[in-house]
DNA sequence: CTTTGGATCGTCT
DNA sequence: GACGATCCAAAGG
């Protein structure tokens, strides 16, 4: 498989409100070297007001990428030993970002099983935020880097696939506070296969 | 298919 | 010193 025409996202596109950005970010595809995958579900995480939030309290060194322009990648490890990948979005300062939670493979699918060998079905290679960073070799090195970069390792880009009309909604996952915001988005034919 | 519990360690309190 | 924006295997239906 191969990817059709690659156009790079307007980073104005990116520096709304995250809860409105978030489902705009479905169906676009992050690009690693010969790896990419199609965003097929999402979360929002905001600014101060968002208790759920990385940036909820301040500025630290995990967090300080958060608070770049928009299009910036942001990368933490979770629990200890995983590896999760957001979107940064709203103005500069505003410290708001979009996790990527599943993917679907596009390109790349021998390297992704290499790294992902407890793997049983190329459907289960990326259909979680950890897992989809070690599919796509994601990790905190990237951290900080400009996704809209045509020169970056990982990239953001869009095929041609418009988001989805209408995403299915839902409240977002493995939080503890703020579990009533529906803030998860996901695409319709891809609810069930990611985790 | 669903549920449950253990692993594991960086980060912030 | 406590707690995760998670993953996986095992066990049960």
């Amino acid at each position: 498989m191969s990817l059709g025409h690659l156009t790079t996202p307007e980073r104005s596109g990116l520096e709304g409100s995250v809860v409105a950005v978030a489902p705009q970010l479905l169906n676009a595809v992050l690009v690693v070297g010969d790896r990419s995958g199609r965003i097929v579900e999402v979360e929002a995480y905001g600014a101060a007001e968002d208790p759920a939030s990385h940036a909820h309290r301040r500025r630290t060194a995990r967090n300080a990428s958060m608070f770049g322009p928009p299009g910036t990648l942001y990368v933490y490890r979770s629990y200890g030993l995983h590896w999760c990948a957001n979107v940064v979005c709203g103005p500069e300062g505003e410290a708001a970002a979009v996790l990527v939670r599943a993917v679907a493979p596009l390109t790349g699918l021998d390297g992704m099983r290499r790294d992902r060998p407890r793997a049983r079905r190329d459907r289960d290679l990326a259909d979680g935020p950890g897992k989809l960073c070690a599919a796509l070799g994601v990790t905190g090195a990237d951290d900080g880097s400009d996704l809209l970069d045509v020169d970056a390792r990982v990239r953001l880009v869009r095929d041609g696939v418009a988001p989805p009309d209408r995403p299915v909604v839902t409240t977002r996952v493995g939080i503890s506070r703020g579990v009533d915001l529906p803030w998860r988005f996901c695409v319709p034919a891809h609810v069930g296969s990611a985790r």
